[in-house]
DNA sequence: ATAAGCGCTCACGCAGCGTGAGAGTCAATT
DNA sequence: AATTGACTCTCACGCTGCGTGAGCGCTTAT
């Protein structure tokens, strides 16, 4: 039995909003007290969810009044449905919040970036080239090229669409990391987006072990071509991106 | 010169909204007649879009009139405002998505979990216990505990609130996985959910590689606390987490 | 016994318009 | 000149879905 706060916490709402559904006969609760307390059970959990569920769906709460009150609906896919409703919000979001940290960008930068600018040094070719260069890099310096081999096989499956959508998430992390240049390589934020581009990397290419991740930030400075393509998102980005990934590094190992 | 109609139309609103503006001073007409028909230009026509692009990202319109009038307002403040209002609202979408695993889980198994129950096996002692037990496995399998090591002195170093974090993130994906045992270990989703779990691993652990995971997945079936405290979110989910890391592990090293 | 923390019930307020009502205006057509 | 129909205007109330107090009681721990 869930009191209102357990039960709004559950479910992400608030008091009020439990007590106005209350008010209007949307969701009562299973019981209530003498003293009026509300006392919710797990089948008023999986009512709230619901409710929450069309609610994210704009449905006004009189319809979803109606639609919950007939039996007829499958709940199984009811779910289903809004969990993809869900993520795509959430995508919604991410691709706001990157909006975000380029219109940041270009305040700070004065430079206005054209998506052709943007997308230019990204291309297929170009990051075959890098991993090329890098990969004797890796060779001589570790001596080890699984992850090279590795990448290759998997970088020659991508068709092009799957590499403007790679490309996309890679460009979105970079304009979010140099659009907090400001902040220093040691902030929170820049080591969670550093993060993000480890897996980023992890997810499409190769197993990005720290020893490779160093050896890749090291490489964003040393490589000239890589460090060209990089300072576009501003200058210094490329030693900014080598120190914050020294950081997480060794931060991570700590 | 645009009446209001028009205007409407080009930027894809209505002509009440139009009027609010008007009567918020927002976006008034360039000039109106004796008559009170009020008229746009082609700056009008910008501003109106400038006013629904900040719209859509959710600022309120109070903000969008200091942003659009006041020129000496700090742009960049307001943006960097709005995204962590933005972060907010995609952590919120984040609990919500687990949320509805719940809830379907809880339809598709029968069961009735309490939020305690689900708590329960993962506070820190017995993370701890795992991760003994883990590390001499590793010890005699593999021959090399750094990873181990590394892990131990990381998880000492957490905090409670710490804990408590990484536990519902935890708990969130295996919550969002054992959803998805119908769907086979093989799903893409479920394997994007592998992945996001073995993330986790390295983020808060160990630099978690292929081998380890492997491991850990061979661990969830064979060592019985382990298992037993899985089996917690559905019958067979060891089994079925375990072919998911094979499979997914096969996968990367393809 | 006192204070913190949670619960309750009013009841007003807010954004951002939608939606009439009632009335004037404009251009084209009869 | 009169009519018609599309367009405009100004009130002004209504709506959704709660937020945010105010003022109060319960309960639990110190």
């Amino acid at each position: 039995m869930y009191k209102v706060k357990e039960m709004a916490e559950l479910a992400g709402t608030s008091i009020r909003t439990l007590h106005h559904y209350d008010e209007i006969g949307l969701l009562t609760p299973k019981w209530t007290n003498e003293k009026g307390y509300r006392f919710y059970g797990e089948e008023e959990v999986k009512k709230l969810q619901q409710i929450l569920f069309f609610k994210e769906m704009d449905f006004p709460l009189a319809r979803i009044q109606q639609i919950i009150e007939n039996p007829n609906f499958n709940e199984e896919e009811a779910l289903s449905q809004h969990r993809t409703v869900l993520m795509k919000k959430k995508e919604r979001l991410e691709k706001l919040i990157s909006s975000v940290d380029q219109s940041l960008q270009s305040l700070q930068g004065g430079k206005v970036m054209t998506h052709e600018d943007r997308f230019k040094p990204f291309n297929k070719e170009e990051i075959e080239k890098h991993q090329q260069q890098y990969a004797e890099e890796v060779e001589e310096r570790w001596g080890h090229t699984d992850a090279y081999k590795e990448s290759k096989r998997r970088t020659d499956q991508y068709k092009d669409e799957d590499w403007k959508k790679i490309q996309e998430e890679s460009m979105a992390i970079d304009r979010s990391l140099s659009a907090r240049m400001k902040d220093g390589p040691g902030d929170s934020e820049v080591q969670r987006l550093i993060g993000e581009k480890r897996r980023h990397i992890t997810d499409h290419f190769y197993p990005c072990t720290l020893e490779i991740f160093r050896g890749l930030g090291s490489m964003y400075v040393q490589d000239p071509r890589f460090k060209k393509n990089l300072e576009q998102w501003g200058e210094g980005y490329a030693a900014f991106l080598h120190e914050a990934i020294d950081i997480y590094c060794d931060r991570v190992s700590s």
